[in-house]
DNA sequence: ATTATCTATAGATCTATAGATAATGC
DNA sequence: ATTATCTATAGATCTATAGATAATGC
């Protein structure tokens, strides 16, 4: 029971096939529900599968959830690496807001598990983020810092700048319901705020 | 059972205590697990108060629920309301602004609260935003926009920008978890993020 | 007398496992 | 032979109620 991450064990088809339903039914009912508020019967339900099943695939609930937390922040954090250093500045900012609402666009599911893991305490994501999201996080905003102090940008605090754009573009995905009700259809209010926020952080941050 | 609303029967002095200790636990509890993964017994913890005796005062999980968010709604918009017309343009934004940094400030559970409901759905606020939450924001979007076509403040899409002020502002209480391990002791992020968000709207809104 | 609280428990829901059976890969 | 799935169920947790008892307000 201690070393058990040693698995790369090669999967059967099938394997890959059922793991993969449970992995995207179970992002449908814990970004629904979060940890907590969710069932293995919903999980059962949603991906087709029996639920001793699914337990057969996973060692419980909450192997579950660590998992697809895992799987989900392997990639969350792309957007952000590709920012570069040598690129334009404002150009490469707008790059990544674009970026952004890609993944908004995208995988809004994953966005809300995240955003619902957070609210919740995120005990379960803490570790990853002092780990892996705080360097990476710290790194660039080094990088915007130094675009604003040599004036390429106005003088910004930029860890303030990537948080407020974080809220603004997750927001789209996290709020959707609300949105729904007071801007009109998905698609439109996401093209929309592209736009807003490109006009918006490209007034902000340009010199002078 | 339909026409149970008319109850302004004058609470006692203990009755009233009472639900309000049940209304604090209530919303420590269901801000950090969300209607499903809270229970009773954890209220109850929470309060001090037995679980059947709750059930005294409330006539169960969703009615303790459905009061608390009703409760929270009703003083969600003040900051909004407060928007003034006949005031400065962009005076009466970053005013605005520093309302709803003010509530995340002093309120962060409910904001989390209202994430929460919101991100799994918001069936049980739905009716709200559509009959309150909507007409105010059309209201004031409207008032934003006018300034913006007659030149006082830079073009703009009104919408958008209170959407952006709501994710900015609500965003420090809602990932309140992940800022503290980003950007530091909570009281001192708030009061970066004011600094910040003041001078981002300001550039942004100024006309020409 | 009325209001508030407690003990005890019914009945539903949930996670997880045991053990049998069916399907698949050599 | 090994992998995958099913039936049945144990044991824990949860919401809610019944019915008795204690506290409070006239």
């Amino acid at each position: 029971m201690a070393d058990e991450n040693t698995e790369p064990k090669k999967l059967s088809r099938i394997q890959q096939r059922n793991r993969e339903l449970i992995m995207n039914a179970a992002l449908d009912v814990f970004s629904q529900h979060g940890f907590r508020g969710a069932t293995l019967d919903q999980i059962a339900d949603a991906s087709g599968l029996s639920k001793p099943n699914i337990l057969y695939y996973f060692n419980g609930k909450e192997d579950i959830y660590v998992t697809l937390l895992n799987q989900m922040l392997a990639s969350w954090l792309d957007p952000l690496t590709a920012l570069d250093e040598t690129g334009d500045p404002i150009g490469e900012i707008l790059a990544y807001i674009d970026r952004k609402m890609e993944m908004t666009r995208l995988f809004p599911r994953e966005s809300r598990l995240f955003a619902t893991e957070i609210i919740q305490g995120g005990s379960r994501v803490m570790d990853h983020i002092a780990t892996d999201i705080k360097p990476l996080f710290d790194e660039k905003a080094a990088v915007i810092q130094g675009w604003s102090d040599s004036g390429r940008l106005a003088p910004i605090d930029a860890h303030q700048l990537l948080t407020s754009i974080w809220s603004t573009t997750q927001h789209y995905a996290d709020f959707d319901a609300q949105l729904a009700v007071l801007l009109g259809p998905r698609e439109q209010v996401l093209e929309n705020g592209k736009a807003y926020l490109n006009t918006l952080f490209e007034k902000a941050l340009r010199p002078d």
